[in-house]
DNA sequence: AGCACGCCGACT
DNA sequence: GTCGGCGTGCTC
């Protein structure tokens, strides 16, 4: 009897598609087979197998079974989960899966090698390539190398006076030697350590919250449970998760001293032929230790047995276009399929994380000591409504007499403010028009570097025009506000002997030159850093003792949801930069706001008193982690028509208890790219399923013309 | 996501 | 008169 194969394809599709199976090919769950769709061929994944009675309609036959590695049975599952709670098609989380797959295999190595033979004629070009190939390379190279075209190598290789040996690529990964001996680790470390393996000597779905200071250290806390699950099982899987790219290559250091080998990369950076070859030796079992972006969660893993979720706070976590997803959250739902231990990592953990230590559900291991004899800065508000800077400056006297005397000292100073440019905006001063992108209405940022107005959003820039754009006046135009660049000058100004920099994503542009920026800070070539949040992270500057906030409020502003959490994470990440090593170090917060509730926590070092304080406020309003948050985003080029779109949805949203449906409003940003938007925000008790609620809801409607419809689980944006 | 089918502007 | 623009709809 031929058999109904379910193929999950890597498109947008609502469901897997059936099609029947040839007589012999014996599919079994998860392999790679090649499909017809319309006019073409595809690849996709068999996602269930049965028997084929009782078919009403004819189907088309599997192409063919390809030589691929199958999916293992987990990492299907987890794809399946995954799309069913953010509510996507299947096969957007499958296309994330399969990334790695489709990438092309690296390429053979080819190098060129001397016979012995001589050449007929030697011409002075053939000198230079025969010079060049005594050396090796590949012939492109060696044809760099002498400065003559391809041709020339090519004519030596027919003649035989040069061979070509291709020589297969080692794709294998080194096995982690677990033998080797860890860091040395303080008593607080050693007792989170011992924690940590004891509850890892259980077998199956368990989840801890590694929660420590910044500086505590807990890199080696965690490396000594990725040795204890890796020596315990020959072919146990470990994942290392980190928010950001640029995190990656320091983790990658410590993971290769520790156990002897490199681990697998993963992240949207690493180069198609690499990806290919980690997403075989993963799906083969071939590589053991894998540390990587947020996509990296959809690696197969056949044998995953720990997952490391790093800053476990970062908001980076949460994916926020295409295929929607908060990784964290996702993590612990891979290891419940998978039976595998999490370790979320954090030195300001997110209020969902804290929730769960404090109910028992994950274990709670706290680390208290900073690294070796390094302290906390202490953190000290400077009242701006008492001491403001002077008109058109951001700096208060306070600060600026701190940065005196630790420039005096010879000590460094961190300026942070998280806003990239010059001036957030530029508006006309004889027409009061602010300078927006053209068809979106955020703010056109000015950058001086460039002398260009650059949006944010949609990446659209011009030169700063010379005359308004709406009114024609001249040299109306002005400059509101403080970026980095703006408070580099002000710092300029006060310092003109001092060497600064500024580090955000504009002058950090690519990794190599992030790099450079922090090693200069580190040897100490930099005595005042102007930085976004870009170098707030895992940094550590032995020479940096101040550490000033020049807009501590910034983010309390936009009012959302995690407005609180998210600048007090912020900001003691920030702090928590200065006094690393033998120094103490201080921390200046500018507020207009020193009363309110994140500042006094930040003052007084007193984060417990915030978190439970703002968990009695999230409980009392019933949002996460005490209730359940979805968003729908419409957007359409026609106002009207999404507009009544908008009311059709609202007509059509399913009755529920304990779920309250608020909107459709106008989205903050009403209008990018030429779309207006608009949203609804949905509330749920923790009981129920948001995710059914949203889909059933989706079911319900049918988005026409251009208009498209985006639902968000658990938003993190508001915009 | 592709790819085809289907109605309105500037060219051989 | 066509070639082609991308809006809309379908793919087991």
């Amino acid at each position: 009897m031929t058999r109904i194969a379910s193929v999950l394809l890597p498109l947008p599709l609502p469901e897997a598609f059936d099609y029947a199976e040839p007589e012999g090919m014996n599919l079994v769950l998860g392999d790679a087979v090649a499909v017809p769709l319309g006019p073409r061929i595809v690849r996709g994944i068999v996602a269930d197998l049965r028997d084929g009675a009782g078919v009403n309609r004819p189907l088309k036959l599997v192409a063919e079974r390809l030589e691929d590695p199958a999916i293992p049975a987990g990492a299907l599952a987890f794809v399946l989960w995954a799309a069913r709670y953010s509510v996507a098609a299947p096969g957007q989380a499958l296309a994330i899966a399969l990334r790695g797959a489709r990438a092309p295999r690296p390429r053979p190595e080819k190098s060129l090698a001397l016979t012995g033979i001589q050449p007929a004629r030697v011409t002075p070009a053939r000198a230079r390539v025969l010079e060049a190939a005594a050396s090796g390379g590949s012939p492109s190279e060696v044809a760099r190398r002498a400065g003559v075209s391809a041709g020339v190598v090519k004519s030596l290789v027919d003649e035989g006076v040069l061979t070509v040996e291709v020589r297969p690529l080692d794709l294998s990964f080194d096995p982690p030697d677990t033998g080797l001996a860890g860091a040395a680790l303080n008593p607080s470390q050693q007792a989170a350590a011992d924690a940590l393996r004891t509850m890892l000597a259980n077998d199956g779905f368990q989840v801890a919250l590694l929660d420590g200071v910044t500086g505590s250290g807990k890199t080696e806390v965690y490396l000594e449970a990725v040795a204890a699950v890796l020596s315990a099982d020959p072919n146990a899987q470990v994942l290392i998760m980190l928010p950001e790219i640029a995190l990656t290559q320091a983790v990658i250091a410590r993971v290769t001293a520790r156990f002897g080998a490199l681990p697998g990369e993963w992240h949207s950076d690493v180069a198609p032929a690499q990806r290919r070859r980690v997403w075989e030796a993963v799906a083969g079992g071939r590589c053991r230790i894998v540390v990587g972006a947020r996509s990296a969660l959809f690696l197969p893993f056949g044998d995953l047995k720990l997952i490391v979720v790093d800053e476990e706070h970062d908001s980076s976590y949460k994916q926020e276009e295409g295929f929607i997803y908060q990784a964290r959250d996702l993590a612990v739902a891979r290891a419940k399929i998978e039976g595998a231990a999490v370790v979320l990592a954090s030195a300001t953990p997110s209020l969902e994380s804290l929730r769960n230590a404090e109910t028992g559900r994950y274990k709670w291991l706290r680390l208290t000591a900073r690294h070796g004899v390094a302290r906390l800065p202490e953190m000290r508000l400077i009242d701006l409504r008492e001491t403001p800077p002077e008109a058109g400056r951001w700096l208060s006297p306070p600060l600026v007499a701190a940065m005196a005397e630790t420039y005096g000292r010879g000590e460094q100073s961190l300026l942070f403010l998280n806003r990239r440019g010059y001036a957030p905006l530029v508006l006309c001063k004889a027409c009061g028009e602010r300078l927006t992108a053209p068809d979106t209405d955020s703010w056109l940022v000015e950058h001086r570097y460039t002398g260009r107005l650059v949006c944010h959003l949609t990446g659209f820039s011009m030169p700063k025009p010379e005359v308004c754009p709406l009114c024609g006046a001249t040299g109306s135009l002005t400059s509101v506000g403080p970026g980095v660049e703006r408070v580099e000058e002000e710092a300029r100004g006060l310092f003109p002997d001092a060497r600064i920099a500024v580090f955000s994503s504009d002058t950090a542009y690519d990794p190599r030159e992030g790099r450079r920026l922090i090693e200069a800070m580190e040897v100490g070539d930099i005595d005042i850093l102007v930085a976004t949040q870009a170098a707030a992270k895992g940094h550590n500057f032995p020479n940096l003792t101040l550490v000033g906030v020049v807009d501590a409020d910034l983010g309390l502003r936009g009012g959302d949801l995690r407005a609180a959490e998210r600048t007090f994470q912020l900001l003691a990440q920030a702090a928590g930069r200065a006094g690393r090593m033998d120094r103490p170090g201080h921390a200046l917060l500018q507020t207009w706001a020193p009363d309110h509730a994140v500042m006094q926590a930040l003052a007084a070092q007193d984060r417990d008193t915030f978190v439970a304080a703002e968990l009695a406020e999230r409980e009392l309003a019933g949002l996460p982690p005490f209730g359940r948050l979805a968003a729908v985003i419409l957007s359409g080029p026609d106002a009207e028509a999404l507009e009544a779109f908008a009311r059709e949805m609202a007509q059509a949203a399913p009755n529920a208890s304990d779920v309250e449906v608020y909107g459709p409003a106008d989205a903050p940003l009403s209008l990018v790219r030429g779309r207006r938007r608009k949203r609804f925000l949905v509330r749920a008790d923790r009981s129920v399923d948001i995710s059914a609620y949203m889909a059933a809801w989706r079911a319900r409607v049918r988005p026409r013309g251009a208009i498209r419809l985006v639902i968000d689980i658990d938003p993190y944006s508001f915009l």
